[in-house]
RNA sequence: GCCGGGAUGGCUCAGUGGUAGAGCAGCUGAUUCGUAAUCAGCAGGUCGGCGGUUCGAAUCCGCCUCUCGGCUCCA
């Protein structure tokens, strides 16, 4: 029979070749690399009997979809293990994730780390064991059955679940029931590892039972775990959190859990953030308001917040009457708009607000500066006409383009939500509003995912999410559709004719959050901010305390040109002070000695790279306003 | 909020029932040095908080707070 491959090309096998033939056909290297198979693109096991014409890939750990099955087969060498060292667990599921793998157990008491080391024993022995990983197909009586006898309640409810035969596969005596494919024997596991256990809900519902979850990790070379595990180290080194306690950025404290504090470094990053954001709206045609942070309760009643988020709210009374702390800012905007007459001719009105808003956010979700409890939106409310929609939602996704670019990010990927459950307005609105939004997509020629039900309450929206150095992503920017809001607070505007007409509202966030967005940031550069960006933009060095007069005049004169530079004048070795400067990422460093003293330069070094030789002072402030200007 | 781990000087961490430790940072002194750590000395901690067990608790137990990893959530 003839085998078509990937390639074009075919290949003659004898009837009755399995796909395991076929990749021994083709090379001993692919023989051995072999997990799966796809044929007619459709996966499968090697051991597949293949037919004439069949157009066949061989599956190895090189693809996204041989990792997949692999760690899934690795979940199942788990569970195995867990269950001959814990007859009591019970098994939920174990997929395959997008780094590795994990098994939900109902058992008893959790697993500890020193369960986790001898689970991990086991699994290493089923590997050495090379069991052979065979596919049986049963009845679903017989499988029913099968589970019953061992009181696997989760599985006879997946069972229940499945249609037609039951296909479960079997490795020295221990099975569970899977689509596949799998590898074809234990063996091809050479290195796994047990990272966590943590506790998650069956079927990811709050109110079923929680089960423990062991995560792990599995290569087909011991060689790629150690890589792997390099990695997680360097992306542990990124970790703003750490960065944040290292330069001296911000702090959390007991008095206020997720609630940042920001110190002078912080602050300095913060604010050149803020400034350059600032300058960017002022230039779009943005106008700037400040809000108040507390309002009555009753606005947000009738913004519909309360009735959604109120237990996401703070609460405090004034004067007997209640107030809410700000969870967003529009209530405030609207206020804003609503304290003049409006005319079409205005339109777009687009108004800024660099709000601090305060959310509730449960004890356990909180993650540094990704996830606080009080932050500053980069936020804006657009209000327009109908017919102005598409041009201005256009003009917004260009700006949040343009302004990641600035920062370095060229990674992220963008969403449209549309309407959810729980929504205020009409479903005539929300379709409209949705249409609109997809067709300025479509104009852009922008690739998008859709996130069916997963809008804003009051509208639809599009997301830009960034892709940060662990391959989390987090939403950041944000353009969201609103006809309820006008609808609510009664907006208006005289038309050409003189009616009273109702405006379109559009809020979006650019970064999203400063605080988070400065999280990223500094995952993103792994803590070397760029120059335009550091705190400190510059070091000076003098080689001796005989050099001490000639760096103070340096100093005075980098910091009169309004550059942000620091004088290291302790008595120490230069290297002592070169290190220090280096370890909290200053951008340069200009050291100078008896050579600088006397012609008037500075030898200077930039971070990460080295001695660049000498320059005199004045080229060397001249370079890096100019880097500073050019956002470098 | 739920499950599990953790909390010891500014930072990173050692210390399993018997007088609180190290390195770095800080301070003082010496050194005056040419591109990633000079030497010596000093100071610094109610061992997260409260309660309990014990002759005796950083250590064992309970509750609380914060934190870490997940789950759920994220306008």
């Amino acid at each position: 029979m003839n085998i078509r491959l990937p390639d074009g090309s075919t290949k003659e096998l004898a009837d009755g070749a399995t796909a395991r033939d076929l990749a021994g056909s083709i090379s001993p290297r692919l023989a051995k690399d072999a997990l799966a198979v796809e044929i007619n693109g459709e996966a499968k096991d090697l051991s597949e009997p293949l037919h004439d014409n069949d157009s066949v890939a061989i599956i190895t750990f090189d693809s996204r979809k041989g990792k997949a099955l692999f760690w899934h087969s690795s979940s199942h060498i788990m569970a195995q293990a867990v269950q001959e060292l814990f007859p009591a667990a019970r098994v939920a599921i174990g997929p395959a994730i997008e780094t590795g793998f994990y098994y939900d157990f109902d058992i008893e008491n959790p697993f500890s780390p020193d369960d986790l080391q001898k689970i991990e024993k086991k699994c290493y022995e089923i590997i050495r064991n090379k069991y052979p990983i065979e596919r049986i197909s049963l009845s679903r009586d017989e499988a029913i059955a099968y589970y019953r006898q061992r009181n696997e309640t989760y599985k006879i409810e997946l069972i229940n679940e499945l249609e037609g035969r039951i296909s479960v596969y079997r490795q020295d005596g221990w099975q569970d029931v899977c689509r596949g494919p799998h590898i074809p024997n234990t063996g091809c596991v050479k290195a796994i590892k047990l990272l966590s256990v943590a506790g998650a809900y069956w079927r990811g519902d709050e109110k079923n039972k929680m089960l423990q979850r062991i995560y792990g990790i599995s290569f087909p070379k011991k060689s790629m775990l150690d890589e792997y595990l390099r990695l997680v180290e360097e992306a542990k080194k990124r970790d703003h959190r750490k960065l944040g306690k290292e330069l001296d950025l911000f702090s959390f404290h007991t008095e206020g859990a997720g609630f940042p504090f920001w110190h002078p470094k912080g602050m300095m990053l913060y604010n050149t953030i803020l400034d350059y954001c600032r300058a960017e709206h002022i230039a779009a045609g943005y106008e700037e308001i400040k809000t108040p942070i507390l309002l009555d309760e009753e606005l947000w009643r009738k913004s519909g917040h309360w009735d959604k988020y109120r237990d996401n709210m703070y609460f405090t009374e004034i004067d007997e009457v209640m107030h809410a702390v700000k969870p967003m800012n529009c209530p405030g905007g609207l206020l804003v708009y609503n304290s003049s007459a409006h005319s079409y001719r205005e339109f777009p009105i687009k108004i800024c607000e660099f709000g601090l808003v305060h959310r509730h956010e449960k004890a356990g979700v909180l993650h540094g500066l990704f996830r606080v409890r009080n932050f500053t939106q980069d936020d804006a409310h657009i209000f327009c006409l109908p017919e102005q929609i598409e041009e201005q939602i256009g003009e917004v996704i260009s700006f949040i383009m343009k302004i990641y670019r600035v920062f370095g990010f060229d990674d992220y990927k963008i969403e449209l939500s549309t309407r959810p459950e729980q929504y205020i307005g009409s479903i005539a609105m929300w379709d409209k509003a949705e249409n609109a939004l997809r067709s300025v997509l479509k104009q852009m020629d922008i690739n998008y995912q859709l996130n069916p039900g997963d809008g804003a309450f009051y509208g639809p929206k599009i997301d830009f999410h960034i892709k940060d150095c662990l391959k989390r992503t987090w939403q950041c920017g944000t353009v969201q559709l609103d006809f309820s809001m006008p609808e609510r607070f009664e907006l208006e505007y005289t038309a050409a004719d003189g009616s009273k007409q109702r405006p379109v509202m559009i809020h979006r966030a650019l970064l999203g959050s400063m605080e988070r967005f400065i999280g990223i940031l500094l995952e993103h550069c792994a803590g070397s901010l760029p120059l335009w960006l550091s705190p400190v933009q510059t070091a000076v060095v003098p080689v001796s305390d005989r050099f001490a007069e000639y760096a103070d005049s340096v100093y005075r004169k980098i910091q009169s040109a309004g550059i942000r530079v620091e004088l290291d004048d302790r008595s120490e070795k230069v290297g002592y002070k070169i290190r220090s400067a280096e370890v909290r990422k200053i951008p340069f460093m200009v050291i100078v000695g008896e050579k600088e003293e006397q012609s008037g330069t500075v030898a200077v070094r930039i971070h990460g790279e080295g001695d660049t030789g000498s320059m005199p002072l004045d080229d060397f402030m001249k370079k890096i306003k100019t880097d500073e200007a050019d956002k470098k």
